[in-house]
DNA sequence: GATTTCATGTCCGAAAACGGCGAGTCGCGG
DNA sequence: CCGCGACTCGCCGTTTTCGGACATGAAATC
């Protein structure tokens, strides 16, 4: 078994299948069916076994979990690979407490590039494990939900999950 | 021992002091003090034991045995690592027998692209394994040597060391 | 002859385009 | 007076694009 080799796993959950690749060294990838950025998935094979099972077990456990409303964070090794810049935005992603949201210049604040707040949308476009690392919080400052890697819909749900949305106005409804 | 470590040795030789590096898989660099385009060295080991020991050994054997005009073709395992027309003007390259020389055209045309002379130019001046891989034997259509990433003095040492050179004639030695 | 032109693959730097933004302005309708 | 939408402009890291420069050589043009 080669060192780099990495190991994928789909499974259904309330917003769709997802897949979730990891290594020996941790979950690298979690991918929406439509994702807007496809991964290179050159080299993926799917019959892990050992230690990587676990990880991608673990995983798959408490993304349901988390989707049944059971969990509201995550205990999982995650290695995300990415720019300097990036890896700084994706750390930050994870001091978002469940149920919060923040602006992104909320976040460019956080990591000390105050006026970085478009490069830090390009970043979280570029979450390569979203839910887990939760860009989901991260909304305009004017509270609109602007944008998300699987589909605004699925920003929507994740947030009325986490009851960080009011619930559908009459107006959603009928409008 | 990660797989892809690689080791090195250094060793002095008529046309001065050599790097050779290799990994498991066999020799995978040979550089000349002064290089046109450095290798990126980061990871390179200089401890080398067992079959690794036994390569780097024989390359600066046979390499030695060149320099004494004992040698005139290697047998070594080679691991260059380039873009599928690099390989292919490297692979050729290792046909062109001890002192013989080609045109950078000549070569063209022996890898099926007669009008890529000068892309010829450019992948001769990456190639990795530079005596082994004889793209010293390559010269200029009008018999000038054009040029050499160890330096123009040590393609012509080289080319007559092979006797693929006039002696110098007065007009060198006075001119 | 001397000069120009073109063909070819790769690398490298510069420049431009492109985003999951946000603040400020302006005009329009209540 | 608001409130809201449409528009403009500045912000910043990443990605893409583009233009030369090369270990050349032959043919065309002055």
């Amino acid at each position: 078994m080669k060192s780099g080799m990495i190991f994928y796993e789909r499974f259904d959950t309330p917003i769709g299948t997802l897949t979730i690749a990891a290594d020996a060294e941790g979950v690298r990838h979690i991918e929406f069916p439509s994702n807007r950025h496809p991964v290179d998935r050159v080299g993926w094979v799917s019959d892990a076994r050992g230690s990587i099972l676990d990880t991608l077990r673990a995983a798959r456990g408490q993304l349901l979990e988390y989707f049944a409303g059971q969990r509201r964070d995550f205990d999982l090794p995650l290695q995300p690979q990415g720019t300097a810049f990036q890896m700084d935005v994706w750390r930050m992603l994870a001091t978002i407490p469940y149920g919060a949201t923040w602006s992104y210049r909320d976040l460019a604040r956080a990591i000390g590039k105050p006026d970085a707040m478009r490069a830090v949308g390009a970043a979280n476009g570029r979450n390569p494990l979203p839910i887990v690392l939760p860009c989901h919080r991260v909304i305009g400052a004017d509270g609109s939900l602007t944008g998300f890697g699987g589909g605004l819909s699925t920003k929507e749900a994740l947030l009325r999950l986490e009851g960080a949305l009011p619930m559908p106005r009459s107006r959603d409804l009928f409008g």
